[in-house]
DNA sequence: ATCTCAATTGAAAAAGGTTATTTTTTATCC
DNA sequence: GGATAAAAAATAACCTTTTTCAATTGAGAT
């Protein structure tokens, strides 16, 4: 369903757009069409892992007054508040992704080494290892960053 | 055990220079002071994950006229030649370490978010979780990348 | 020991991604 | 609508890494 708004097209729900915008006030920032616009991208592209520069050429459709250093910076305060997570699958650019939940330790990734496609994996199955390392090395454990590398189904 | 050659200190034995030049001859390289310089301070280093540019500090002392391009050249050789592990922990460099066996997985990282500080973990224990991925996803893993964020005995 | 030639080097410039600065515009609150 | 503080655009600066290029070096042949 889309909701034109500000010339931009906007999935986000209103329950999402006012979270948001009630977030943000929170903080003491404000909810601009600038960052409306990039976070509504993200959330259209779920699951791609979008760098800044391909965020900003998505955004730049709906948008195109705006600049390279306003999606940096939007990035930026979205990881700060928790809704981006921040990723380096060592291309070069870094990549975000929604964090799911704000719970939750963040997915795992495979990555073929062949075609460069990445793939999620919600299965965890951390537990036993973070147990045994939190009491083996006495380190308290906030989040992990798993990526495995191989070959996919197509190219092994 | 320090040898010197060539004015600079070798903490590497005369075999494991042998089996180095050995590995660079059969590519078409050369077995270069520098290389061998730079090798060193890495195996002399080991543990410490060191950046292009503090391996640079570390050979300058021994090697004065060496310059920095030379280490990321050789950097990215050793790591093509399978020697060295390129790693990545947000900081702005990428960081080198030893490979320690051809055929086994890295270990895995505990960066501490408070001091910044790197554990390394030498458990594996994810072979099951490696299976089950292997088996869900028809993805053949070759290597994976593990850290673990949270707060070192030191700051939790 | 000298010669030859490809590999390697250091210095400097360029590239590439990201961040900081400055001025102008905009959102919010009254 | 007007005041005020945040955010935007544009541009420059920054920092790590790569490339370029002329000069040097290493290894094998002569
Ligand atoms: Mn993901
Ligand atoms: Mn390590
Ligand atoms: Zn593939
Ligand atoms: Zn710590």
């Amino acid at each position: 369903m889309k909701i034109f708004h500000w010339g931009v097209i906007i999935m986000m729900t209103k329950e999402e757009t006012e979270k948001l915008k009630q977030d943000l006030k929170e903080r003491g920032y404000k909810l601009t069409p600038q960052r409306r616009a990039i976070l509504n991208v993200i959330i259209v592209n779920e699951g791609k892992h979008l760098s800044p520069e391909e965020i900003y050429d998505q955004v730049k459709m709906e948008c195109p007054e705006i600049g390279l250093a306003t999606v940096y910076r939007t990035v930026q305060l979205l990881e700060k508040m928790g809704i981006l997570y921040k990723m380096n699958f060592d291309d070069g650019v870094s990549r975000y992704e929604l964090v799911h939940s704000a719970e939750d330790h963040q997915h795992h990734h495979l990555i073929c080494l062949k075609c460069g496609a990445i793939e999620e994996v919600e299965d965890d199955l951390l537990e036993v290892l973070e147990e045994r390392i939190s009491k083996k090395y006495d380190f308290s454990i906030e989040n992990h960053d798993v990526k495995f590398y191989g070959y996919c189904k197509r190219c092994k």
